[in-house]
DNA sequence: TACGAATGTAAAAAACATTTTACATTCAGG
DNA sequence: CCTGAATGTAAAATGTTTTTTACATTCGTA
């Protein structure tokens, strides 16, 4: 499952640690995600798209 | 974390089964989440969003 | 180049989602 | 009322996500 966070976080200038504090979750589980290790649960994939304005399919993209 | 998945199950005259075995997951899954017993993997919550011709946001009600 | 900041990574443990098997309950139609 | 179909539920096993702690690597910039 591919995402965009990364390039959403930086136009918004924030730290992978900024993303976590916000969110809630640890830094590793933001870097982890943004490096696809796994993908997170729905919640926290709706609060990320909501973090960036945006909607769940707009931020990650099935594999189909 | 609320949704609608069975009231959108129902309008397209399913079976809990149905829906499970098109999303090649078990009935028992499904039923939980209609009954909210857990919340799916963002995988699973965006195949049924599809399913279902709606949107993650429309389907799931983050608890705010 | 050297420094601090940001990011990457790893292992173990905890928390959570899913499957399997099996049985109980509900519900609609004959 | 009976029956079969659909749904609800439970326990154990398995796989996945997240946390915690700790350290390594990269990157910009003074």
């Amino acid at each position: 499952m591919k995402n965009n966070i990364r390039e959403l976080r930086k136009k918004l200038g924030l730290r992978q640690e900024d993303v976590a504090t916000t969110l809630n979750v640890t830094r590793q589980t933001i870097n982890a995600i943004e490096n696809e290790k796994y993908s997170p649960t729905l919640e926290l994939a709706m609060r990320l798209a909501k973090l960036f304005d945006t909607t769940v399919e707009e931020l990650f993209h099935l594999d189909e």
